[in-house]
DNA sequence: TGCGGTACTCACCTTCCGGTAAGTGCCAAG
DNA sequence: CTTGGCACTTACCGGAAGGTGAGTACCGCA
């Protein structure tokens, strides 16, 4: 149906907007649809370092339901799938930036190590100040 | 412990703010204390029907711990302790006035159900975000 | 002939989040 | 003298989120 039945009631539109965001790699797909445009499964899966197949495919299919991204199946041969942000993503993408640049805030002010994936290739740059090492996990 | 080893090193701005954000009533308490100023534990959680007292007191000490409350204990006689956001606590909350937005227009568009239920008495400044006291469940 | 790449699906497991219920020390009210 | 409010703390538990590893159908390349 249209309405979709796993999102439950509401409180406010943060918990609204909270629902679609939430889960791990969320507001990372949605950047880096966000910044390439449009990307194969491949390209995303290798866009986000770490993330699992399952995950990546949950995410996304959860999005695709949300309206957030867009995903164009082209049957060929080799298999291909294109996904790319809606207009609703898009606008998403735009309310969350506020958000990132207090993170981004946040991160100079308790001095924290930034892990910088992405750029275009494969730059694993990291950090602003010392070490960096990508310790696994957090939380 | 109770000291929880969050606060990893971050991909973005945004997963910054979402380590923070994350959990089932922050955004609400960031709300609550956002709308009342300053709010006593038991105000807070009487404000946030269906929480527990376990996971009130969780979150307000992970938020203290990340600097966007304020706690101000009075050793009275009968306890008082009074909660507060922190000028962090303020701009996160600005920060997320975009997003709450587009959360509310998402409310809109897909028609979900909203627990509105008058807040008939208490001071309700509400900006943008609407009512409070709800029965839990979703997802 | 076998490996790698495409885009997944499926089953199983572990970790963690949040909930329930009880207890704490102190005092006022009934 | 028991109850209730204050602001917690502690122990235990279930379910969901997320991770691991295998399998699938097809094909190009070495």
């Amino acid at each position: 149906m249209a309405t979709v039945d796993r999102r439950g009631p509401y409180i406010c539109g943060i918990d609204a907007a909270m629902d679609v965001v939430t889960g791990k790699w969320k507001s990372l797909i949605l950047w880096e649809l966000h910044s390439h445009g449009t990307r194969r499964f491949g390209e995303l899966r290798r866009g986000l370092p770490g993330v699992s197949e399952k995950m990546l495919i949950q995410h996304l299919r959860e999005m695709e339901q949300d309206g957030l991204v867009h995903r164009e199946v082209y049957r060929e041969v080799p298999p291909k799938v294109e996904y790319s942000l809606t207009e609703h993503g898009v606008s998403l993408n735009a309310a969350l930036e506020a958000l990132g640049d207090w993170g981004a805030e946040r991160i100079r002010r308790i001095g924290a190590d930034t892990v910088h994936i992405d750029a275009s290739q494969d730059t694993a740059i990291a950090g602003s100040h010392s070490g960096n090492r990508v310790s696994p996990s957090r939380r």
